[in-house]
DNA sequence: TAGATTGTTAATCGATTAACAATC
DNA sequence: TAGATTGTTAATCGATTAACAATC
């Protein structure tokens, strides 16, 4: 038991087959959304965007939940990866820095759709603490601590700039959520117990800005 | 000359470096920020949130910008990594759908900061066409083609719901983009030669859902 | 049974890490 | 020169792909 974080059910998965698992949920709904009920490798896996090996070799780390030379049923295999996200337990969670885009996150129907509950934003600005946002009332930063363990939020999300990025990260730490994810385009530092996705888009500009550096200018 | 997209410049620089690159852009730009004009791969990896070797065996795909026993210019070494990534050429941005997402982008400063000119907005709703975000008037979504033409948009944003999505990226595959960042949870079918990225805001969530569900719950 | 499709194995490929010779 | 730090090589590691035996 010297091996890092491991899980007691069965071998882990590997954190890239997490990282596309939410994309075979999303497959899977839509799919069941247009009355299919049995799928194949094939046809799930053109779904989500990925090749059939890569989608049997994925599922095949959550367990055997196919029937050879039948396929998958749609309903069961999206209950499953569900579970193995650990989607079955309701999942909370804080927006910290309401602007323009704390907003859209607030507001933005696909949370709920898939499986999490926005329970509290949070921001220091005293003109937008008080005001009703996606049904909720922004509370003031300082109350961080006593809000996380009210509403039980295991998730907190950085909406703020990045000057703020750092001090709001420490105390969502200190508050006791277990996972974050960042807009601001800054490197965290947190403890290691803690997870942290980042998502910084001008960082995705930049990036495809490279490949359209490729294709316009060949030589030069 | 039968390998596919290959640069004629150096040898190619492997997919994951280039997905470092912004970050390393963004570490550069905050120690010359707080004024320092020289680094060492341990500091600038430190800044960067990644190992010294990895920051070290990235640079090398790029070039020989270090001194051995001294470390790196910051401003020379960020003007590198800006050209490396094409950022020395103006890349202009098309958004399409001015929901709250569609509206923090469209105000968003740290696209200026970091190279890019949001250049035109595009929605369907009349209710939006016309009015005035982040200094642009929204265009009709049917004036697409004409806009991108018009403004030499070459990167298109999908911030649209998923519905709208396929639609709205095979508009911009035709108007000419030749790259797409989407926001709408959905796979996006495109033509080999038109770069995208996807950014899916609750699949993050979920991928941090399921760390979360291996901490707490560590028996079942 | 014959046909279909999974789950798994093995081969390939690419990415990361560590170590160190080159060199400032 | 002695100390520092890069750039590169080689070793390790993990991820992807292809092929096919198992089996419905």
């Amino acid at each position: 038991m010297t091996q890092v974080r491991r899980s007691a059910q069965q071998a882990a998965v590997p954190p890239s087959t997490v990282a596309r698992l939410p994309g075979y949920l999303r497959a899977l709904d839509e799919l069941a959304s247009a009355g299919v009920t049995t799928t194949s490798s094939d046809e799930l896996a053109r779904a989500a965007g990925v090749g059939p090996a890569q989608l049997r070799k994925d599922l095949s780390y959550l367990g055997s939940y196919g029937r050879r030379g039948v396929g998958y049923d749609v309903a069961h295999l999206a209950e499953q990866v569900g579970v193995v996200l650990g989607l079955r337990v309701e999942r909370r969670v804080v927006i910290v820095g309401i602007g323009y885009l704390g907003h859209a996150l607030a507001s933005y129907s696909g949370f709920a759709e898939r499986g999490f509950a926005v329970v509290a934003l949070v921001d220091v600005d005293e003109a937008v603490v008080g005001t009703l946002v996606g049904g909720l009332v922004v509370e003031p930063f300082d109350e961080l601590a006593r809000v996380v363990a009210a509403t039980g939020a295991t998730i907190g999300v950085i909406a703020t700039p990045a000057a703020a990025a750092q001090d709001v990260c420490d105390a969502l730490v200190a508050a006791g959520v277990g996972g974050i994810l960042t807009f601001a385009p800054r490197a965290l530092r947190t403890p290691a117990h803690v997870d942290v996705r980042a998502v910084d888009v001008a960082s995705e500009l930049q990036i495809l800005a490279f490949h359209d550096t490729r294709r316009q200018v060949p030589g030069a």
